[in-house]
DNA sequence: CAGAAGAAGATTGCATACAGTATACGGACA
DNA sequence: TGTCCGTATACTGTATGCAATCTTCTTCTG
């Protein structure tokens, strides 16, 4: 727990390998924890509301409290915890509402991401994303749940990234984890539509038709929040939205 | 700086005055350093590049470098700081680009929560935005800049709350908020225009007129984008958007 | 004189130690 | 027997110390 005897940077001996964009930095440590520490929540090894001993979770990822404290801290600024004073941090407990709340700037913000992608995507843009949308199809016949939350999530995000907007994307990518974080325990069964509706983008974006991207992506999002709420028999789990 | 000498909960006496809603909690010292911070680099006596240095600061503020750490941890995800590893804390320099994309968000959100509130807004609520609109005109013909840079930061806080979606509501906060930094510097004199615009607004919303609200404050905002664009001359400062 | 290697200072990152506060348990008293 | 109070324990909040790293200045060499 207490220090690595020697260096834990990258050895500097070649350029040769410099594809990855930059070699790693220091790593701060307490981006590995903030890291660990959302996986374990996204996963429900750690439940909602669960409080969370600073010193448990230091000896458990074989650190110091302080590297925990500040992946605390943004966890917090996240939204995945809550940091009461004096008492301190407890998983979220999503409510009703706020899952409904969150749906709804997601579904402005995507719309919006949406209709930037159609007027700035390019050939190889539009490339990955038909790349993207393939791998979500075939996900989908092999009914392999984990493949196709992931085609999802990267189609959404390419669509993101795709509108040049880096402001709206990262926020689109904060409001989609915490969406779906709330979202995925639930079960449905929305998948062969959801995907039907990416097809319908992927050709609007295509066309650069902004309105049309717009408009599909909103009805795409309604429909997701329309089956958060519809939801009374928890069927076969899938992907979703 | 370090410890209290007796307690700092107030006494439990009478429930008279519950009025407050809770007795100040221990009051985390880091909100308290965040908050310095915040100020600080909002007013520009810390210009955005400059370096932080933790020893400083901490000497400044009368804390150790701890809480100093944790503010600035939150500073960055909020988006106030850049935090490079091993190399410590620098002031957000905006670029032109990213005003831009943060105005173009802020336009989307802004014009949601107009909507929003528009079909929420009760008796209690519209005459609230009267009254602040007032407080604007007012601050209007005694050319009070700061005022009326309250008065405007108000009045945009009191829709997002009206619209009754507490996540849109932070989310605007927070944008609104760098937008203001980013933009205050930059002179320039739609005050008159931007309060007629206001007005506008407060009457499409006290009519529950949706459409009118949301399309009104898109004009509203897409104005301050424009304005923010045109900028050359800086003439006479006021406030904005 | 230019450039590179080296050393010293400054600063971050992490760990540990201490103090203050909240919660839980147990006993005394009405 | 139930309630209140006091004590003990656990955990957070803050401070300090140390090692690793980065920066800058100096000095040496071509």
């Amino acid at each position: 727990m207490t220090s690595s005897p020697s260096g834990r940077r990258a050895p500097r001996g070649s350029l040769s390998a410099a594809a990855t964009r930059r070699v790693e930095r220091p790593a701060p440590l307490r981006q590995a924890v903030y890291d660990a520490l959302l996986e374990l929540i996204v996963n429900r090894t750690l439940a909602p509301g669960q409080h969370l001993v600073e010193a448990e979770l230091a000896e458990y990822l074989g650190v110091s409290r302080q590297p925990v404290r500040e992946a605390l801290q943004r966890l917090q600024t996240d939204g995945w915890v809550d940091l009461r004073p004096a008492q301190g941090a407890f998983v979220h407990t999503p409510t009703e509402e706020e899952a409904d709340q969150l749906l709804a700037v997601r579904s402005v913000l995507e719309t919006y991401s949406a209709k930037l992608a159609a007027e700035h995507a390019t050939a190889s843009d539009v490339k990955l994303l038909r790349k993207l949308q393939k791998a979500g199809e075939e996900a989908l016949v092999t009914a392999n749940v984990e493949r196709l939350v992931k085609a999802n999530a990267d189609l959404h995000a390419a669509v993101a990234s795709i509108s040049r907007n880096k402001v709206l994307s990262e926020m689109i990518g904060l409001v989609d984890r915490r969406v779906r974080w709330y979202y995925t325990p639930i079960a449905r069964p929305r998948s062969r539509d959801s995907w039907n509706e990416h097809a319908e983008l992927v050709a609007a974006i295509a066309d650069g038709d902004a309105e049309k991207a717009g408009e599909v992506m909103h009805n795409h999002a309604e429909q997701t929040r329309q089956t958060y709420h519809d939801r009374k028999t928890p069927e076969s789990s899938t992907d979703g939205d």
